[in-house]
DNA sequence: CAAATCCCCTGCAGGC
DNA sequence: TGCCTGCAGGGGATTT
């Protein structure tokens, strides 16, 4: 499921292929929940445009094109954007950009739809936008201690608030909890200062390591070419429920936390 | 404002 | 073999 560093993979994959190039033809499939911008509109807005940027917000996506409009994309728990040359459109391929140069296309595939597409009028924004939190690369444990004072909920439900930390989503948030030796159940209110400032290095390690790794290649994600991501083998706890911690070699827990599986090990995380 | 719940969607695993 | 159920989950909307 793409969060921050496989989003960002995505980015750095995709922006050779998008910008600077001039958008010739966009091909939609029919109008669904994916569609935040009816696709006939999107179509209309989209074509002949050129692409100036490509930024990451959490885990939002935004083109910006060369009329002022932007573009913003989410892929949700199974979306992947493609190069054409890493295969061909099928049943679950919603957009598919193609450019003046008759170079390689852009295909946005999402089996479950959760992705979402949406244009942007120059100067407007979005609520989803508008409402994220800091980016979670540059979390600090000042940000964590102060977000975390009025809240009785688990630290896993604060890490997890795209409000608070934009980017982290389940994966990462149990690895990090793991790294810091924070159990994800703790109330979000008792962690000490030096606490948060472990579990801000410990969100900025493993973000970052995901992202060398080409990110977590668990269900549908892969990366624009096609190939997979490499983290998913440097798991310590996410989706290792019954296995053995692999710091003290004792029976990691699973649980549910926010209607959100949770792995942690009782032992090393408190 | 925080927190809990439901819902969108599809593929797959497990049970019988 | 095949049907049915439950589960995975980002995040918005709604309710408490």
């Amino acid at each position: 499921m793409p969060e921050l560093p496989e989003v960002e993979v995505t980015r750095r994959a995709i922006a050779p292929l998008l910008i600077g190039r001039k958008l010739e033809k966009v091909t939609t499939a029919s109008a669904s929940y994916f569609f935040l911008t009816p696709p006939a509109t999107l179509r209309r807005r989209l074509e002949g445009r050129t692409v100036e940027r490509l930024e990451r917000h959490g885990k939002y996506l935004l083109a910006s094109l060369d009329d002022g409009s932007r573009l913003l994309l989410h892929l949700g728990m199974t979306g992947q954007l493609l190069s054409s040359t890493a295969g061909r459109p099928d049943a679950h391929t919603h957009l598919v950009i193609s450019f003046a140069d008759r170079g390689p296309s852009l295909l946005f595939r999402d089996v479950r739809k959760f992705g979402k597409v949406r244009w942007l009028p120059p100067g407007k924004s979005d609520p989803r936008l508008d409402k994220l939190g800091l980016d979670a690369l540059a979390v600090t444990a000042e940000h964590l201690f102060d977000a975390s004072r009025r809240r009785r909920a688990a630290v896993k439900t604060l890490l997890l608030d795209q409000k608070v930390l934009a980017g982290v989503g389940n994966i990462y948030a149990d690895e990090a909890l793991f790294l810091a030796a924070l159990k994800p159940t703790r109330r979000a209110r008792t962690l000490t200062r030096a606490e948060c400032a472990r579990l801000a290095a410990a969100i900025v390690s493993v973000l970052e390591a995901g992202i060398i790794a080409g990110g977590s290649s668990i269900d549908d994600f892969v990366r624009p070419d096609g190939s997979d991501g490499g983290y998913q083998e440097q798991h310590q706890v996410y989706g290792r429920g019954g296995e053995p911690c692999p710091r003290c070699g004792g029976t990691i827990r699973r649980v549910v936390i926010g209607q959100r599986s949770s792995a942690y090990c009782p032992a090393c995380q408190r």
